[in-house]
DNA sequence: AATATATTGTTACTTAATTCACAATAAAGA
DNA sequence: TCTTTATTGTGAATTAAGTAACAATATATT
């Protein structure tokens, strides 16, 4: 009975990062101790994940780092390259843009949105639209995922145009609860709230 | 039997910021089912979360905003300023300088530290300093909680430069877990792995 | 070849988180 | 005042997540 969309599968992003360090030094083989100690779990969660995800090693052997990174790319889909769109490119959509990580796990911000006509002239590695481009765009490139990068007051509204342009799943940066319908996946980072949290959690062991 | 740590801290933030809204839009009383469907859970999920910080409402009568928001706050420890270094001022470090929200919620990024020696001359709205003065200025700032903005290839590297100099939380935006004492908290977000849990989740809710 | 050892894979157990159900009660209405 | 209604607060039930225990087995050792 394996729930498959829950913590285990940001763990394996997890192991995977880990996996690919491993393999860029060469090494061939690892176990679930080792998986565990880098990524601060125990050896029975890596082998409790890996199960509920099939995945098989040898008794004593181990896991083979290739077949575990080939697995796990399979089952995130790593085939193809993964498009997404950026919308809104301010201070965090700028900070998303840059990121060079993007290429090597498959996935390539085809294009961006925003309202400040700027946007358009400057050069970025990447198209920048005018939101009124969105639909022929999402249309185009045959886009299902973005990242929302606009203000807290807007996000919404522009949410509910992603939607509409044919978007199933929204990475949102701001810290609103979007209103989407079911067919649509929502993931939600706020800072703010993670920083809040440390500090909760910071004080509180502290004073314990 | 509470356990204050967990999930439902972060959603205690979740309800701050509706109820931060509704106070500024004059609304003086809500109901569980006003919060539940802003955040997006159950009206049980609410109540249960206030019960099990104490928060008392009024059966029939709902809560008082003012009151709730004052123990909200009181459980944050949100009397004080609360004090933030940050350390990387790239991409990231910079949106997150940028960040216009943290003075409402009684966060102060009172310092920042980069290697680049060009940062020290640029005008930014707090000192930046180099690596060097770490001690003494968390030192003299009393500071106990950082933001890790570096490359993922340094992150170990700095966090245990930020323990050694008394810090005891860290939020670190590289996809690493990060090696320290066990007095020391951590919180990581790591937004290309959020992005690709969002990539499986669309991709799997499609294809059902 | 037989024995010992290391490591996986899985079942059973425990703990955490969520949902359900409903008694308690404050407010409103008759 | 009595009854009805809306809403909270919590204990019980359920589901999800994590931990522990150990049998199965591949490899290494004698």
């Amino acid at each position: 009975m394996p729930m498959n969309v829950g913590k285990n599968i940001i763990r394996l992003l997890r192991y995977r990062m880990v996996l690919i360090r491993m393999q860029d030094l060469g090494v061939d083989v690892t176990y679930s101790y080792n998986l565990a100690r880098e990524i601060g779990v125990t050896p029975e969660q890596v082998r409790k994940d890996f199960s509920q995800f099939g995945i098989k090693g040898k008794r004593k052997g181990g896991y083979n780092i290739n077949e575990l990174l080939f697995t796990i790319n399979g089952i995130f889909r790593k085939d193809e390259l993964q498009g997404v769109i950026l919308v809104g490119l301010g201070n965090i959509g700028n900070a998303v843009l840059q990121y060079r990580g993007f290429g090597r796990i498959m996935i390539q911000i085809v294009a961006a949105f925003d309202i400040d006509p700027a946007k358009y002239k400057k050069k970025y590695s990447i198209p920048v639209y005018p939101m009124e481009k969105l639909d022929e765009v999402v249309n185009n490139l045959g886009v299902i995922t973005a990242i929302l990068a606009v203000p807290a007051q807007v996000s919404q509204e522009v949410a509910t145009r992603l939607v509409n342009s044919g978007i199933k799943g929204i990475l949102c940066f701001a810290p609103t609860h979007l209103k989407v319908p079911p067919d649509v996946t929502i993931n939600t980072i706020c800072i703010s709230h993670e920083l809040e949290y440390l500090i909760y959690k910071t004080l509180k062991k502290i004073e314990d």
